[in-house]
DNA sequence: GTACGACAATTGTATATACAAATGTAATTG
DNA sequence: CAATTACATTTGTATATACAATTGTCGTAC
């Protein structure tokens, strides 16, 4: 009997374990695999305006500066994926005239990066498109269950 | 009062609508946080062993062949994000020793590659490493709650 | 005020990825 | 059976990304 309670309990540690594991494992692969979706249908709208994921988050960060300066290391922070090198990019948006560069007076070490009128005006063409996009991903699931999913993704990252 | 209710109608839509904005863009950069915060984590895991996410998976699909032929178009297929170019990465996977790539005699176009005992070894070592991340990962979410969510990934690709 | 460490950005280099063109093989058609 | 088309992979090239080393500037301690 002892030994019988001994080894149901160790199955149901096999078995909790194992569901622990399926799910963690379907959790990550099902995560990467919407971020794929979602990356795809964006940059196939983006391509057409010849930007890149990354370059339009950084002119919506400048966006939302309002004018403010705003330097390479606080677009870097604000990325969605910190990637390395905003020097670059940030030179692929000059090209484009999309933002302007400035030596800080302040501090000669940093640069001031502004959104142009060109830049803004791109925005403003893009962003309709982007929002159509975004709204035709998300359109399976109602409301109630974005909001669910939201939260249970904020919770995930705590 | 014909008005009112016109103008309340109206007032309810674009409320609806913004929430709708919200929470589409919401959940396009939950998944995108999210996502990055896993593939930093198993990225930073596989790094000690010298291979990419990548390679992981294709070594992955490998084993799970059982020695059956596998070219690189079924590969590709099974792919989390299509990259192009699986050319390259096996040839990486080769230089490492992981495996090896047989000209298919039925259809000489075709090429057929199959993980080595060295690669199987590593996937070994490799495994529970990237599974402890991938618990730690999801461990702020009850059993419960993981389920729910990956319902609602899932019906979102739908 | 000069020597030192810290800071902010840039540059160099290797690797990775995207996309198009090219190569070699097989199937099809007249 | 020669010519054409389709298929499977590879190669070329441009661009993107990761990481380390470098440059120029600032703050501080002596």
């Amino acid at each position: 009997m002892y030994i019988q309670l001994s080894y149901m309990k160790e199955l149901e540690d096999i078995i909790k374990t194992k569901t622990d594991i399926a799910l963690a494992k379907k959790t990550v692969l099902n995560i990467s695999l919407t971020n794929v979706n979602f990356k795809d249908s964006i940059s196939h709208v983006l391509k057409s305006f010849d930007i890149s994921i990354e370059q339009f988050n950084v002119l919506r960060i400048l966006r939302g500066q309002h004018g403010k300066p705003t330097n390479l290391q606080d677009i870097q922070d604000r990325m969605v994926s910190k990637m390395s090198n905003t020097t670059r990019l940030v030179d692929k948006l000059i090209l484009k005239g999309f933002v302007e560069r400035f030596i800080c007076e302040d501090n000669r070490r940093k640069v001031e990066i502004f959104i142009t009128k060109k830049g803004l005006e791109a925005l403003q063409s893009i962003d309709p498109k982007v929002l159509l996009v975004e709204t035709e991903l998300t359109a399976a699931l109602s409301i109630e269950e974005l909001t669910t999913l939201n939260t249970l993704l904020t919770k995930l990252r705590k």
